[in-house]
DNA sequence: CGCGGTTTTGAGAATCCTCAAAACCAGTGG
DNA sequence: CCACTGGTTTTGAGGATTCTCAAAACCGCG
């Protein structure tokens, strides 16, 4: 909850028919003409340190960004300063797309790493689906792909214990993770707090550390170098009873 | 939890012309190309009996739906049978969107009262992108709509307590109704159970109830025939902190 | 009247919370 | 190189919230 500075705003060096994202196998090809357009659509690329608030409740931003490298959280907070994470967002992902349609950011976005954002303009929205109908579809897509994210949030905070709860977020944002391409051949390091984790199932910090003491006690994860690997992801799935993501190839804005 | 049963496809009785729903204030003005649109990409209604299962987790509907009138709740289970309730539908909501663009469903959807919907078939979705692209906005619209309601969910079953939670969600559902045009000279009956307040926010029955009498014993609710109905929806938002939905004007299709 | 679904009540138990303090750890400045 | 600092993790302990179990009351409906 630290710092709102830091930002740098780069002229682009990543054009976009050299994106480093597209060519992963999870993104689905775009025909020449959308990548042409998006190409106009990006405006530049924005630097964002660790901690950084990229997005803040109650704002109407003139921009959207998607996630070239890095993680974040969408979070909300109650007028006590109680906190609820929403959910996390990393390569690939839209940010700040509820507000640009909406008018007015609902919740507020923080930056878990240092992250590079291609920026986009809100106004160019209405062109783009003018123009580019395949591109509307991709975004409602997204849309729908954030809202089923959030259901299953809701199933896990609502319905399962905190043991299962919390091996659920772990394998969850750890196959997102690899979705995105984010793991090398060591496994992906997961750079959240024991206090992310608490405010993302609705515990309390001392309780979540004692729910992961469990899971690591049961040699399902572990926690070094402030953060999170998994071991076995198998292993949490099982005790979460959650079938895992049926992630297919999905769209690249 | 009952009967899959009693459907049945009426040939339209209320032609797009001729909408119930479209007049009331909450809805955007309609052009008349898109109001024709639309009529073609209504294929008739569906009438449902209260309990009947709308749509089901796992299936790939071929339709979506409009909500004409009634009331619905959309959820998912556990392997062991535990219910989340991830929101409620009403007049106006679509319904099976998610279903629609990705495939298959992930969640289930039920009616709380008998209900009266628009059937729309999703291969005409394209179509609807490719020549209204203001349509499509207004689906990416309502999709981002959905998903702010659900990062509120979120918040409340997360952060707020027992007390909080029901406060919240009572005002909730009921600002909404009020959106819907729902409310005559009586404040709007909701037709819920306690059993389905306690699977809205987490809660057990048991306890659930204990809480609704708080609420009662304080007047801000009363539960009546079956239902719910406000008394003081300043009180109800005061206690749970809540500032109420800004709705603005929204598409209908 | 009897039935199924819903609401209500009581009571003991489990989960999860708060408070408090210590341990740990990486980075900073002397 | 070491002490200090702030953030994070860990531990202990008592307490509040919420849960489960069980049974009764209630209520509309056939």
């Amino acid at each position: 909850m630290s710092g709102q500075s830091a930002y740098s705003l780069a002229t682009r060096q990543y054009p976009c028919g050299k994106c480093p994202l597209r060519p992963l196998p999870v993104f689905r090809e775009f025909e020449s003409q959308e990548l042409l357009f998006v190409s106009g659509f990006k405006k530049g690329e924005l630097a964002v340190d660790k901690g950084a608030t990229v997005l803040v409740e109650g704002s109407h931003s003139a921009h959207l960004y998607t996630i070239l490298s890095g993680w974040a959280f969408r979070y909300k907070l109650l007028r006590d300063g109680r906190r609820q994470i929403l959910n996390y967002s990393m390569p690939g992902d839209l940010i700040g797309l509820q507000g640009s349609l909406m008018g007015e950011m609902q919740h507020s976005v923080e930056a878990l790493s240092p992250m590079l954002l291609c920026v986009f303009e809100r106004d160019q929205l209405h062109e783009l689906y003018r123009n580019y109908p395949g591109l509307a579809y991709d975004i409602t897509w997204m849309a729908s792909r954030e809202e089923r994210m959030l259901d299953e949030n809701l199933l896990s905070i609502g319905r399962r214990s905190a043991l299962e709860r919390t091996a659920y977020l772990v394998a969850f944002i750890s196959s997102r993770a690899r979705g995105a391409g984010l793991n090398g051949k060591r496994p992906v390091q997961i750079p959240i707090t024991q206090q992310h984790i608490a405010d993302t199932l609705g515990l309390s910090l001392v309780h979540t550390n004692k729910t992961i003491r469990k899971l690591m006690d049961r040699k399902l994860i572990i926690w070094r170098d402030g953060g999170c690997e998994v071991i076995s992801h198998e292993g949490l799935t099982e005790l979460a009873g959650w079938q895992g993501l049926g992630e297919e190839r999905r769209p690249l804005i």
